[in-house]
Order: structure tokens, then sequence, then C-alpha cells
RNA sequence: GCGGGUGUAGCUCAAUGGUAGAGCUCCAGCCUUCCAAGCUGGCGGUGCGGGUUCGAUUCCCGUCACCCGCUCCA
């Protein structure tokens, strides 16, 4: 059951060092996770994945790292301080978001009237939105703190105070025409990033589901206005399939499509990658990745803004035009914890007492799992040892290799069966005369007598693009 | 941030206003040992802070963390 499911896989996480808690040993923060040895592997891996799939793989696509304290006029200029510093109220119609004594003060001075006011707060009951006109059809104002502060330089003081990134997304915006000249890239093309963003979010929690501090796989990629909805459904299915290929069940994803009056302001459409978390509050999906077409709004924004002109000129047609965006914006945490419920599976073996072991083992992909091979003496303090610590520094250059000699064989197994390790190597006492060791893998639990000095390529062959 | 619930070894669960126990896990040792066998030994705990008390894990207060409800959207 998924509800079981999503808990059992979290201690898994803890009892096996994937993620703990993040500073622990004083009571904890809910705030964030810290990712331990195991983890900081499988999270590599999968951002390893995404790099060579949506940047490296691709001729269209560079990637860059940009800074996490960025100027403040980017957040101006992205709408960022706008949105989510001031009290705002948001119109009902057209979810533009406003401050509601600067549109109840403005009413005022261009109708005459009084301003009035509700338990001290302006009321905007006849204000109409200074955009689409609708009258007195907003949300409740609320703070939103969404942005991390911190302050630079000695003194702490108003001309210090930065804000942490809530997106990587705008330092390529930023970095648009610097990218455009060095790289001599041309649209269609992309600018890929991965990185921390901080977000002062309401309710943490679910895991590392929802963090204040967290990690993203963005990709801004910049097509020709009016090529943009064919883009923008490219990179849903090839995002999608980035998912299934890598090990994800076809039946536990879905795409959510943002209803039009719930965009973002910068947004003309968005697709939401959903898993089947199967949350235990009873929330079944959640989302993984979401593709926005962001439209022209960036590079216009920061255009007007700095003054500099961010739009691209065509030398082929001698046209000049402004790039639209789509944007493929992936979560780093999530996909992890998707995928590893999603390989989370357990059988029955029989035992040798007669009965019947539960058998946990994670399916993951062998590209995503934090230990590739496990080498196994069968018997410790003998000359096996010796012989399997060998094996183990010989294929360690390639592989995350876990060298194991602690209690019986069956358990060192399912020890990696539970972290998803695709092949154990045993040594037996043969090895000493066959110079050959026994290769199991994980999935079918075949096994394979290999000689020693064909294992390398053996494992190679079968450890393509680890 | 507000309301409700929870808080004892890594995990599952005991116990008590007076020295906190067990099983599993983990670590070490024994065993020519291929799928969590066995034997011996070991590490390890009352979330944190304060109060009442001769004495608090137990009673009281605060705090912190986690889970659930208000959607923040990677």
């Amino acid at each position: 059951m998924p509800t079981d499911r999503i808990e059992t896989v979290v201690n898994l996480c803890k009892r096996r060092g994937f993620v703990f808690p993040c500073g622990e040993i004083y009571g904890g923060t809910r705030s964030a996770w810290d990712y331990g040895p195991l983890g900081v592997e499988l999270k590599d891996n999968l951002k390893r994945q995404w790099w060579k799939s949506v940047v490296q793989g691709r001729e269209d696509v560079v990637g860059i790292d940009s800074s996490v304290i960025l100027p403040r006029q980017v957040w101006v200029a992205s709408g960022h301080l706008e949105a989510f510093v001031d009290p705002l109220v948001e119109c009902l119609s057209c979810h533009r978001r406003w401050r509601a004594d600067q549109i109840a003060e403005e009413y005022a001075e261009r109708t005459g009237k009084e301003l009035a006011t509700v338990d001290g707060e302006p009321d905007l009951s006849d204000v109409p939105c200074p955009n689409c006109g609708v009258r007195g059809s907003y949300t409740e104002p609320r703070e939103f703190n969404g942005l991390l502060k911190t302050y630079l330089g000695p003194v702490e003081s108003e001309e210090g105070l930065h804000y942490l990134r809530p997106e990587t997304a705008q330092g390529i915006f930023v970095n648009f025409s610097n990218v455009v000249t060095t790289a001599r890239r041309k649209p269609p093309f992309g600018i890929g990033q991965i990185g921390k963003s901080f977000r002062n979010e309401i309710t943490p929690g679910n895991f590392i589901f929802r963090t204040r501090e967290f990690e993203q796989m963005e990709m801004e990629y910049f097509v020709e206005p009016g090529e943009d909805e064919n883009w923008h459904q490219y990179w849903i299915e090839e995002r999608t399939r980035w998912y299934t290929d890598l090990g994800i069940a076809k039946d536990n994803l879905r795409h959510y499509e943002h209803p039009k009056e719930k965009l973002s302001h910068y947004s003309k459409r968005t697709v939401d990658i959903e898993y089947r978390f199967g949350f235990s509050s009873g929330q079944e999906w959640g989302e993984l990745e979401g593709i926005a077409n962001r439209t022209d709004f960036d590079l216009t924004t920061h255009s007007n803004h700095s003054g500099v002109d961010l739009s691209y000129f065509d030398q082929a047609t001698g046209e000049r035009y402004r790039p639209f965006v789509i944007e493929p914006a992936a979560g780093v945490g999530r996909p992890l914890m998707a995928f590893l419920i999603d390989a989370y599976t357990e059988e029955e073996v029989p035992n040798a007492k007669g009965g019947v072991d539960k058998r946990v083992v994670l399916k993951l992909d062998r590209r995503l799992a934090p230990i590739k091979v496990a080498v196994l003496p069968l018997s410790r303090n003998s000359d096996l040892t010796p012989k399997a610590q060998d094996i183990a520094a010989a294929l360690r250059p390639h592989w995350n290799v876990e060298f194991d000699d602690a209690a019986s064989v069956g358990k060192r197994y399912r020890r990696q069966d539970e972290i998803g390790t695709p092949f154990c190597v045993t040594v037996d006492f043969d090895t000493l005369e066959d110079h050959a060791v026994t290769v199991r893998e994980r999935d079918d639990m075949t096994q394979e007598r290999v000689a020693i000095d064909q294992l390398e390529s053996y494992l190679a062959a079968r450890l393509v693009g680890c």
C-alpha cells in the first residue's frame, strides 16, 4: 500500500544512510535534510543522468553554474521581490498580484473617494484590478516572505540586504547574452543548470518533498516565437521519457495541466510531471517537475530593467527577436524520492530453516545505484579476505565498490539488495585454485562464474553508462 | 505562523515517584560459511530546558522536533 510504502522507504533511508534529519543531535530542523554516504552517491548519479540527458548529451544545450546570491535588482525585475516580500492580494480573475495599500490609494486619488478601511486594512470591495478591471475580487492580503534574506558586508544594513535565489532560472536569464556570444549558440538552444535554491516555505514537510533549501535541475530552452508550442510539447514528452527510461513505472506518472486561471504570471502554459507518491496525508500525486512556457517574459523584463537588450539577431533572416523560453524545471530531492519509492520491492524467499524470509530489494536502475559492485569473501579471516580486497581495489577506479566481510554471505547479499547494488562478486575457496569468482546479479539472482582477469570487462559490459 | 496528536536504545515494544529491560539491528570473536542459521562477548536510551520533590523517565510548565489540517508549487 502506498501509505506504508513511503514510510518504509523513509525508514530505509534513515537506517541505511541515504538521508538524515539535518542537525539531528541538536533536535533537528524541519527545513532541511542531510544526505548520507549512500544518499550523496544516489543524488550525484541522478544529477549526472540529468546533465547527460539534458546538457552534455545534446548539441543544442550548454550548462552554467551561477551564483546563489545575485544583485537585488534581478529579483526586482523578475517580480520575485514584489511577489514574495510585501503583503499582497491576488486578483481572483487575472491572478496578478498587487499591494493592497497601493491600489487602494491609487483608486482613491483617481476617483476622489474616501479611502475606506476594514480592520485597519484598505477596503478593496470597490477597487478595480489595475490589470483586468474586475472589481473587488481579491484574495485576503498575505505576507509572502518567500525569499530568504541575508546581509552582505560587515554591517547589517539595508544596503547589504540580499536574497538567496528562490530559483536557479534567473541566473540563466541574466547570463543569456554571455552564453550566446561565448558559446555561439543560436535558437533553438538551451542553458541548463543544477544548483541550490531557497524558499521560505510556509509548510515544509513530507520528508524531502518540500524543504526550504533544495536543489533544482533547470533548463531554459530559447526558441523563436511561434515555435514555442511545439517545443513545449517536445520537452514534456522528452522529460517524461527520462523518468521511465530510468525505471519509473509509467502508471505511476501522469501529466497535470495547470488551468489557465492558475498559471504563474510569466507562464502561457505549464504542464507538471507528477508521481504517485501516496503521501500519508492521503494525497496521491505530487509534482516532480514543471514544464513551463515562460514566453519572452523574463528576457523582456530583464531588458527593461537593466537597459541591456536581451534579444537575438538572426543573421540568416536579418530579423531581431526576443526568444520564447520553454523551461523544464525539476527538483533533485523529489525525483530521488520517487526513484526510491518506485524501486522498493519486497520478495518472499525460502530460508535455510525451511521458512520464508522477506527480501527487500531496491530495484534501482544501475545508473542510479549508489554502489555498483560489492565484493564479498565467502569466509572471513582466511586467505579469501586479502584476495577479495585486491579484487575490490582493482575495480574501484571504475565504479563505486564496497568490500564487506561481516556476517554470513547471505546476510551480506541482503544488505546489498536493500540498497540496490546490481552486482555482488563472491570470492570462495575455489577462487584460489581457478582464479574465478561468482558474480551474482541483483534482480534475477542469477550467478555466473567469471575469471578474475575477465571480471572488469564483464562488469563494464553490464554497467554501460554508469 | 494557528489548532489537534506524538516523543523511552538504530528499529519494534516493555517498566517504574527510588539502579530503565527484551527482541531485532549494529560491532568484535568462533565456524573451508553461496542467500538475514548458530554460539560468545560488546556498543547503545527516557528530545531539550526549567519547576515540584530527599529523589523525576514518570507529575507540572516551557521549548524543540515529527505527524495531521490552512497550497507554498522543484
